[in-house]
DNA sequence: GCCAAATTCGAACAGCCGTAAGACTTCCCC
DNA sequence: GGGGAAGTCTTACGGCTGTTCGAATTTGGC
């Protein structure tokens, strides 16, 4: 029996290293390539020898490259939700069930911007994600346009916010304000530098995160 | 001889539709695909067939597929800074030097969006150059890095709209206006439509611009 | 209407790709 | 400690890739 059927219920399991070792050197190193490298161009044979196992591992465990690429999507962007809901969750609580603007986009913002600190350990995930997004599997675009359940709550949440605003214009800066969030690839930091003959500090998570936040609060306001 | 050599010098005859055909075809053929389908999805034989030539055209017309990628990159960047470089003279020549926020921000992305119309002869041509900007060879990526001597103009422009903020500060907040830019690929127009049930008319690209104006402006008046 | 240069064409090369088959080894449970 | 499942390994297949070569063809100047 093919493993791979039950690579869903495995996705819960996050600190699950010990069992299926070999799966999991392959789904690190699978992750880290394609992030680094995009997902054409790396093979299977870089996979496996990145994370010293053998060639035929990525189709046993995982049942093709592509099956491989949309676990990884489905984990880290499963993750990467529940942070935000969680955040979403917690400041409606502090709030009585309507927050004001700029925690609903804080509650948006700073998982992924939390990942992308240079020490932490998702911020190879992130990148990877941001990746997966523009240049993933047609069945990956396929679950970005349909699942957008979790955005409708922001969407929901920032128009309770701000009831005036029509839904279309709401849509269109939540729109706006993750396009913000996606063009934080490595490149664009590298481009960024150069334009402010180094000036900028990129270590420096949390005042980027302060940033975007007044830039698109600011927008919100308009 | 090889023709190549001279490829360069030809990227300023613009309508020079007449000499080399089948340069031109192929020219075509590849911005299309490689716009729809991404440049590692696309292989000379799908260009060739399309643009109804023989398969060695590529190699003969532009040196290899890798040039070709670089040559329609060049070509469409340099049409699209020159238009935008156009509106920003012209607003400069309009407030004396000094254009408000709203004039430097416009003449940024009024163009891109001019492109974006749905029956504009440019359409595919944004969508190509979004598309290069993150999934282009390490050569389109150094270029991005290295000649931000284009946006510099832009940066310098908002610095004095803004003679308060720091240039760091500017620098970022132009990035985030990019990142707005860039994530209007189909995809992301797709994701839209659903989420706002079918609202959105993506049709209408000058409402598309005022909404971005709006935001933009607003962002960098924080 | 000829010659040479420019272009097009058909064909093939060498190499990498994802995947699969089958033999082999390891592990665990009874 | 034996048996069966789970995992690993080697090997190779068929197919697609970008590129090249030499011949055939077209083009342009005289």
């Amino acid at each position: 029996m093919s493993p791979t059927t039950e690579a869903a219920a495995s996705i819960e399991a996050e600190g699950a290293e010990t069992e299926a070792a070999t799966k999991n050197l392959v789904f690190v190193a699978a992750e880290r390539l394609f992030a680094l490298h995009g997902f054409q161009n790396v093979s299977v044979r870089d996979i496996t020898a990145a994370a010293g196992v053998n060639l035929a591992s990525v189709n046993y465990h995982f049942g093709s490259k592509d099956a491989l690429l949309f676990e990884i999507f489905k984990r880290r962007t499963a993750e990467l939700n529940r942070e935000r809901a969680k955040m979403l969750h917690e400041a409606n609580d502090r709030n009585g069930g309507s927050p004001p603007l700029r925690e609903i986009l804080a509650a948006l913002l700073t998982p992924p911007l939390r990942w992308l600190a240079p020490d932490h350990e998702r911020r190879i995930s992130l990148q990877f994600l941001i990746r997966a997004r523009s240049e993933g599997t047609d069945e990956i675009r396929q679950v970005l346009k349909t699942d957008v359940s979790h955005l409708r709550r922001f969407s929901d949440a920032l128009l309770r916010a701000r009831p005036d605003l029509s839904p279309e214009e709401v849509y269109w800066r939540l729109h706006f304000t993750l396009g913000m969030l996606h063009n934080n690839r490595f490149a664009e930091f590298d481009r960024l530098n150069v334009l402010s003959e180094g000036q900028t500090s990129e270590a420096d998570v949390s005042a980027l995160l302060e940033r975007m936040l007044n830039f698109a609060e600011a927008g919100f306001r308009a």
